[in-house]
RNA sequence: UGGGUCAUCGCCAAGCGGUAAGGCACAGGACUUUGACUCCUGCAUUCGCUGGUUCGAAUCCAGCUGGCCCAG
């Protein structure tokens, strides 16, 4: 009998043919939901109706399964950071602190604690070890549904403990599995949006959490000249077209959101390439360190596709890059995910575009 | 108060006698384990108002109302 492992059950059909994988490969497997937040919504994802899936798919499984309480470290990593970000002028990206925090340090912890070895989730992705010892995410073998991009801030430590099966297939083989496994949820949809953000309106939320009044401030061109009302700095993110409610007779963009001032800077849509960016709170993966002139592919956002550039300056902390080619809207806040081929090298968080 | 000019969807704007382009904004959908982007669909039975000419007018005529520009 192999070692034991706990699997993050979210109900949807990607973790739960994670459990069923591990099983089949001789895992002593632990099914465990994670409780994030008070959820009275009966949506698809860490409600009620998730539990009550991933109870159902552990009982098919014949596996045992636990229910565990994470609010209060899920309210503290994820949702607090989520809406100080906003809150400063960026644009977070949940789903990567989640993860970072929550999955591979709450209940990895706790998985640790009742004896099992390792962490699973449901996430497209591989972990390998590389020729030079260290551990790092791989792509899917399905570039379609690839989510190393949310991944890159784990630690050598989390990745030794670290299976995702899933990884291994593409999404339609992983429905076929759960298909032919007889698991109830081989037919719910994929989940979505901000899961803790059910009804989209997460300006809402961000108000609603900090119960502050974000004032209403002005929408300007890039030398100050103003152009209309906003209605709170947290309503906006770089690149943004939707939602500005202002008519130029051309489509407008968001350029930058400037917190000190209160000002969303409109552009037009070729201002929104640049050539560089800078990023802070590093996390080396693949490689211990980045060096000047090394060339790679680099992520802007979930879905961007990639593009290559090259190192200007790298320390323990903070990298700054060249791109090749002028990449559009590069947000801060959001994460900046460098790859080699399919191994993730590492990644960090952008902090400004060219004037950085 | 004279002279000129213009009034078309929330904004901009085609149209010039033959039965209301387009862009922006907006709404809905698709896409998506973040925010965005992108894509698809929808969006004036009506052209400041009232009459007139005409088979037929947003398009021509008259009056009225309103805006702008000159002159005072």
């Amino acid at each position: 009998m192999k070692e034991t492992v706990v699997v993050g059950m979210s109900g949807g059909v990607d973790s739960s043919v994670a459990a069923y994988l591990l099983k089949e490969q001789g895992y002593q497997v632990i099914g465990v939901t994670m409780q994030l937040f008070d959820n009275t919504e009966d949506d698809s994802c860490c409600g009620i109706t998730g539990i009550e899936d991933a109870r159902r798919v552990a009982a098919v499984l014949d596996i045992p399964y636990y229910v565990l309480n994470f609010k209060k470290v899920f309210r503290h990593s994820v949702m607090d950071y989520f809406a100080g970000e906003y809150g400063m002028g960026r644009t977070p990206n949940p789903c990567i602190v989640c993860n970072r925090y929550v999955k591979w340090e709450a209940l990895l912890k706790k998985g640790r604690e009742i004896g099992a070895e390792y962490l699973a989730t449901g996430h497209y992705a591989r972990v390998g070890k590389l020729s030079n010892g260290r551990y790092a995410v791989m792509n899917s073998v399905t570039a379609m549904k690839d989510q190393t991009y949310a991944l890159y801030n784990l630690t050598q430590k989390q990745l030794a403990h670290t299976l995702m099966p899933v990884g291994e297939y593409d999404k339609e083989r992983i429905r076929e599995i759960a298909r032919r496994q007889g698991l109830p949820v081989a037919v719910k949809p994929d989940s979505q949006d901000i899961c803790f953000v059910p009804d989209h309106d997460y300006a809402g939320f961000v108000c609603r959490h900090t119960k502050t009044v974000y004032e209403p401030g002005n929408f300007v061109t890039r030398d100050g000249t103003v152009l209309g009302q906003h209605k709170g700095i947290i309503h906006y993110t770089v690149g943004q077209r939707k939602g500005l409610g202002i008519s130029f007779g051309k489509p407008m963009y968001v350029g930058a959101v400037r917190p000190d001032s209160n000002e969303v800077v409109l552009v037009e849509e070729q201002k929104l390439w640049t050539n560089s960016l800078c990023a802070k709170q590093m996390n080396y993966m693949g490689v211990a360190s980045f060096a000047k002139g090394q060339q790679m592919l680099a992520k802007i956002r979930y879905s961007h596709k990639g593009e290559l550039c090259q190192v200007e300056y790298a320390d323990e902390h903070q990298v700054k890059i060249t791109f090749e080619k002028p990449v559009r809207a590069v947000t801060p806040g959001q994460a900046v995910v460098f790859y080699d081929g399919e191994v993730v090298l590492g990644g960090g968080v952008i902090a400004g575009g060219d004037s950085c």
